[in-house]
DNA sequence: AGCACGCCGACT
DNA sequence: GTCGGCGTGCTC
C-alpha cells in the first residue's frame, strides 16, 4: 500500500494537505479522484504522505488519471505564494475544468490552407525582429498605437512557436471579441485553434481540458481570457497578453490573482517568448516593466499607410445628450453612406430618479446604488444586482412629482431614430450594451451590421474594444467625463484608455477622412486631447510623476482589507478591532481609519474596507498571513480601493 | 450532507 | 455530577 498527501479541489475552504491511501504507485501531479465528506471530488497528488499520516484510516482513492505539465503545477505554486493563496484555492484553479472521463477526439484540423498570408510592414519586422533576439522565459511588453498591428506580430510569433513543434497560449480580456482574434488566426492557417471562453458550457471546457491532456505531444494555440492559464498545455513555446491593460486579467473574488504574474511565472518555467502587448499600458505595470529593465518595444506607426489620423474635436457639453457638432457628424456619417458610433458608457432610459421637493432619489433596497429607468420594459432597475421595481409616479415620502433624468443608451437610440428617419429613410440605429446581448453573441451581431452603409451604432464600454469596421466614418462621445464617478486613483488613467481606444476606432485607412467628437465639460482639459491622439507616452510621464508626488502605486504598495457583517455597526466594529490588532504587529505600515465599502451594503450584507501601504509588498503578504479568512478577505492588488463586492 | 465536538441548562 | 439539546465546524 501507498500513501499519498493531495491537494483536494473541494467546495470548501480549506489550507493543506489530504492523505489518502493507494493500492499502486503515484507520480506527483496525477490527478486523481477521492471520497471527500459527502461527495468525490478530484484532487492532484502531491508527495509521499509522511508516517504520521497513516496512523487514522485512510480513505483509497478511487479513480487515476494522467499527469498536469509539472509546469504549470509550479508557476501556480508561485503564484500562491505571492498572493497567499490556500491549497484548496490552488486545487480550484488547477482542477476547475478537470474530468477523468468522457470523450477526448475533437481535436482542431488546424490544417487547411493559409486563406490569407499577409507580410510585417517595415516596423512590425524591426519589433519582431527584436523580440526574437531577446532570451525565451522573461516577459517582453509591446506598446503599439492602434491600428499599428500588433495582431500580426502574434501571429508570426505563433506561426513560428507552431513550427519549432511548441504549443502558444493567446489571451485576450473577457469582454468581447475573441472571436475576431481566433477569425485572423485561423485566417492564416497558423494551425490547431481552440477557442476557450466563459460561454462555453462546463461539459465542453473539460472536454478541451481532456483533449489537451490526452495530446502532450500535439502543438496547439490556445486563445482566451485568463482562464485559458490553467489549461493544461505541456511544451508551451509561447505566452501573449493582448490589451494586458485590460481589467479583466485580474481576478477580483478570491482566489485573487492576475493574470499577468501567472503568465509570468509560466513564462519562466516553460522558457517560453512571453509578449504583453496594448496601446495604452497602465501605468503601473509599464513602471514596473522599466524597473525590472524587461525588453519594451513600440510600434508608432499605422500598418496600413493610407490610414491618416482623425479629425479631433473636444466641445462643450450641453443640455441636450447631443450637440450641434454630435448631431451634424451622425448625419455626415448617413449621408456619405457610413456608419456613425454614438459611446455612452451609461444603460438605461433615465439614470437619475428624485424628488424635486425632498431631494429623495430612487435607490436599491439591497444595495443602495441608484436605480435607472428601462422605459421599453417600464421598470426600474438595479445594475449592481439586478432587481427590478415599478417606477414611482410620485414620491414615496411627500407625493411630489418625480424628475427623470440623464438620459442612458436606451433614450438615446429613442432620439435617434427619430433623427435617423429625417435624415435618411434607410438608416439604421443598432444599440449594443449588456441589456440586450451577452459577450458571445456581440461578434455575431458586430457582424450583422459590419456592412451597412447608414448605420448608427450606440454602445456602452462593450463596443470600445478591438472593433475594425470598414465603413465607420465618426465617433462621438456622449460624455467624458462618465467614467469619472469614482473617486479611485486610477481614474485617470481609465478614462485616457478609454478615449484612446474609442478614437482608435476610426483612422485604420478604410476611409480618409474620419472624425472623433468628443463631449466634455472641461473641453480645455489637455488629458482628453492627449488621450484623442494617443499622446500616450506623453500621459504616462504626467501621471507617473503625480502618483510620485501623491504617495501612491506604483511608489508604495497598497492591499485593501474588507470585512462583510450583516449589519453597519457589526461591520464598522468588526473592522475597527482588527484594524487595531493589525497596527499592533504590523507599527511601521500606514493604516487608514476604516471605511465605508461603496456602496457598502450589498445582498450579503455591510462591507467595511481597511487601507494599509506598505513600502514593500512581502510586507503586505505578512499581514494577509495574520488575517483569517472568516474574518476578512485581502486584496493585495487592488485595481480599485473603495469599490465593494 | 452528516457527524463530532463543545457549551450550557436541567435533572437524577 | 451527568445527560443531552443543538449550534458550529470539518470532512484524510
Amino acid at each position: 500500500m501507498f500513501y499519498y498527501d493531495l491537494l483536494v479541489n473541494s467546495p470548501h475552504f480549506s489550507d493543506g494537505f489530504f492523505s489518502y491511501r493507494s493500492k499502486n504507485q503515484l507520480k506527483p501531479n496525477q490527478v486523481v479522484r477521492v471520497q471527500f465528506g459527502p461527495k468525490t471530488c478530484l484532487a492532484l497528488v502531491s508527495n509521499p504522505a509522511p508516517p504520521a499520516g497513516r496512523q487514522r484510516r485512510l480513505k483509497p482513492v478511487e479513480e487515476v488519471g494522467g499527469r498536469l505539465p509539472v509546469e504549470l503545477v509550479t508557476a501556480i505554486g508561485r503564484l500562491a505564494q505571492r498572493d497567499n493563496l490556500a491549497t484548496s484555492e490552488l486545487a480550484q484553479l488547477l482542477l476547475g475544468n478537470a474530468s477523468l472521463s468522457g470523450k477526448a477526439d475533437d481535436w482542431p484540423a488546424g490544417d487547411k490552407p493559409a486563406a490569407i498570408d499577409r507580410t510585417l510592414t517595415k516596423d512590425q519586422r524591426r519589433v519582431y525582429e527584436q523580440i526574437k533576439s531577446n532570451p525565451a522565459g522573461q516577459p517582453q511588453l509591446l506598446r503599439g498605437i492602434t491600428g499599428s498591428g500588433k495582431t500580426q506580430i502574434y501571429i508570426q510569433l505563433a506561426k513560428d512557436c507552431l513550427a519549432s513543434g511548441r504549443s502558444c497560449l493567446i489571451l485576450v480580456p473577457e469582454i468581447g471579441l475573441s472571436r475576431q482574434v481566433v477569425f485572423e488566426f485561423e485566417q492564416q492557417a497558423t494551425g490547431p485553434v481552440w477557442h476557450f471562453h466563459s460561454q462555453l458550457t462546463k461539459p465542453r471546457r473539460q472536454r478541451i481540458w481532456r483533449n489537451l491532456m490526452a495530446n502532450p505531444q500535439k502543438p496547439c494555440v490556445v486563445i482566451g481570457p485568463r482562464s485559458s492559464l490553467f489549461l493544461p498545455l505541456a511544451n508551451l513555446g509561447l505566452i501573449v497578453l493582448d490589451e494586458f491593460h485590460d481589467d479583466s486579467f485580474k481576478q477580483t473574488n478570491s482566489p485573487r490573482y492576475h493574470g499577468l504574474h501567472l503568465a509570468g511565472f509560466l513564462a519562466k518555467e516553460h522558457r517560453a517568448v512571453m509578449l504583453a502587448g496594448s496601446a495604452t499600458p497602465n501605468v503601473e505595470d509599464y513602471y514596473r516593466f522599466e524597473q525590472a529593465n524587461y525588453p519594451i518595444h513600440h510600434l508608432t506607426q499605422k500598418a496600413l499607410p493610407q490610414a491618416l489620423s482623425p479629425t479631433i474635436k473636444i466641445v462643450a457639453k450641453s443640455q441636450k445628450p447631443l450637440t450641434p457638432e454630435a448631431l451634424n457628424a451622425i448625419e455626415d456619417s448617413l449621408k456619405s453612406e457610413a456608419q456613425a458610433l454614438v459611446f455612452h458608457n451609461r444603460r438605461g432610459s433615465r439614470r437619475l430618479i428624485k424628488c424635486w421637493e425632498c431631494n429623495w432619489l430612487a435607490a436599491c433596497p439591497s444595495c443602495n446604488s441608484n436605480l435607472v429607468l428601462h422605459e421599453d420594459k417600464f421598470v426600474l432597475r438595479c445594475h449592481r444586482c439586478n432587481t427590478s421595481s415599478r417606477p414611482p409616479s410620485a414620491c414615496p415620502n411627500c407625493q411630489q412629482p418625480v424628475i427623470y433624468s440623464h438620459s442612458g443608451t436606451k433614450e438615446l437610440q429613442a432620439q435617434l431614430e427619430k433623427l435617423a428617419a429625417f435624415w435618411s429613410s434607410k438608416a439604421e440605429v443598432a444599440r449594443f450594451d449588456s441589456d440586450n446581448l451577452r459577450q458571445q453573441t456581440l461578434a455575431r451581431q458586430i457582424e450583422k451590421i459590419r456592412d451597412n452603409p447608414r448605420q448608427i451604432i450606440i454602445g456602452t464600454r462593450i463596443v470600445g474594444k478591438g472593433l475594425d469596421l470598414p465603413k465607420l466614418k465618426n465617433v462621438i462621445v456622449i460624455d467624458a467625463e462618465s467614467d469619472l464617478v469614482t473617486a479611485d486613483y486610477r481614474v485617470a488613467e481609465k478614462s485616457f484608455q478609454n478615449i484612446s481606444h474609442l478614437a482608435g476606432r476610426v483612422g485604420r485607412g478604410h476611409l480618409e477622412q474620419t472624425s472623433v467628437i468628443i463631449q466634455t465639460s472641461q473641453p480645455a482639459n489637455p488629458t482628453l486631447a492627449a488621450a484623442a491622439n494617443e499622446q500616450w507616452p506623453d500621459f504616462y510621464r504626467q501621471e507617473l510623476e503625480r502618483r510620485r508626488r501623491a504617495q501612491l502605486p506604483p511608489f508604495v504598495n497598497v492591499a485593501v482589507i474588507s470585512l462583510r457583517r450583516n449589519n453597519d455597526q457589526a461591520a464598522k466594529a468588526a473592522a475597527t478591532r482588527l484594524r487595531q490588532k493589525l497596527l499592533g504587529l504590523f507599527p511601521d505600515l500606514r493604516w487608514h481609519q476604516p471605511l465605508p465599502a461603496y456602496p457598502g451594503k450589498t445582498k450579503n450584507g455591510h462591507q467595511w474596507l481597511i487601507h494599509v501601504f506598505a513600502p514593500r509588498r512581502s510586507d503586505l503578504v505578512a499581514v494577509s498571513k495574520q488575517i483569517k479568512r472568516s474574518t476578512a478577505s485581502v486584496d493585495l492588488d487592488p485595481i480599485e480601493l473603495f469599490r465593494g463586492e
